[in-house]
DNA sequence: TTTACTGTACCGTCTGGACGGTATAGATTA
DNA sequence: TAATCTATACCGTCCAGACGGTACAGTAAA
């Protein structure tokens, strides 16, 4: 809240690291605390229990991309499928720390399914969205969750350069209408 | 190997069922016991390490899909995007139980992200597969496992029914080329 | 047709380690 | 000196896996 934001925000890149490097199951307070140089009882000051720790990345996953989306959403005035256009600028955007940070969803489905409430928010909106928009809109948006979740597993048998080709032609399509 | 082969899909369809209840980070081998009313040492005599049974799950389910897939396939011999429309009515047939069982991806990737590797191998297929259908191959791909990945983790907004429409949608758009 | 042996399936218990969480004392900063 | 932050020690619980044992079915020599 003060001048020094970065404690959270240090132990919640520590936690996605620790999950993408070793999987859900060995997200502990002690991998975290050692990846965040801190001590376990640092970062229990800072998140009073894992289960507050998994809802502040869950939180910050959505928020962040929330933000993001809306912000492209509001360059987009003309032009068919707006929303999965913007949905599709704001997963280019994504560096591999946000893809990193976005295994907090698989983290916070492992431990506790109920967790994942706020990114049912979320997903039901830009379902909705994309439904005014046709069902082109929709295939768009269900590709683009596609990629998002092959991403997150390091299933998509893409390298970066053909992956940014990818949402090129996504985005084509969705120009084109 | 004898006429009794169902010892280990009860074991299976168990583990599935405890992930689905609880999230993968509670798939233990108390659990996957009691649910399959078998002791502790019962299940550990069939897989004799939690990596197994994890590893018995994976193989199951990729098993499964790429001969539902590969059913399909051979079914169609003319038309755009076979390969697509393979998934889709692949994915048509799936239910409740098979839905839970593909949880198998999520509780490998939470215990050892290395256990995703014969999962790799299938996505590759598809997506050289529809890669060489045309663009739109490979979205209705993308598509498909956005489905996929959402209904695992309970994230689609809608209905059985709805769901049925939004998949007959994507073969219409895999049909109409 | 008894006896001895083998393999399969399963059970219950135990142990060592990992993990979440608490308590508390020390350090740093305002 | 009060608030904020960090470190250490510790507790109770849970869990994977090992292990010893039971039940039983087949089989094969005597």
């Amino acid at each position: 809240m003060s001048g020094k934001p970065s404690a959270k925000a240090k132990i919640l890149n520590a936690a996605a690291l620790v999950v993408d490097r070793a999987g859900a199951a060995h997200l502990t307070i002690d991998a975290v605390a050692e990846q965040a140089e801190l001590s376990k009882g640092g970062v229990l000051y800072h998140f009073p229990s894992k289960r507050k720790m998994l809802e502040g990345m869950v939180q910050y996953v959505v928020q962040q991309t929330r933000e993001r989306v809306a912000s492209h959403r509001s360059e987009i005035d003309d032009g068919p499928n707006p929303t999965a256009r913007s949905l599709i600028m704001a997963l280019q955007e994504q560096d591999d720390h946000e893809r990193a940070m976005s295994l907090a969803i698989l983290a916070a489905a492992a431990e506790n399914p109920t967790l994942l409430e706020p990114v049912r928010g979320v997903i039901a909106q830009w379902f909705a969205d994309t439904e005014d928009e046709g069902p082109l809109g929709v295939m768009l948006f269900l590709a683009i969750e596609g990629i998002r979740f092959l991403d997150m597993l390091n299933l998509l048998p893409t390298n970066p350069g053909e992956r940014t080709k990818l949402l090129s032609s996504l985005l084509d399509m969705a120009e084109t209408g």
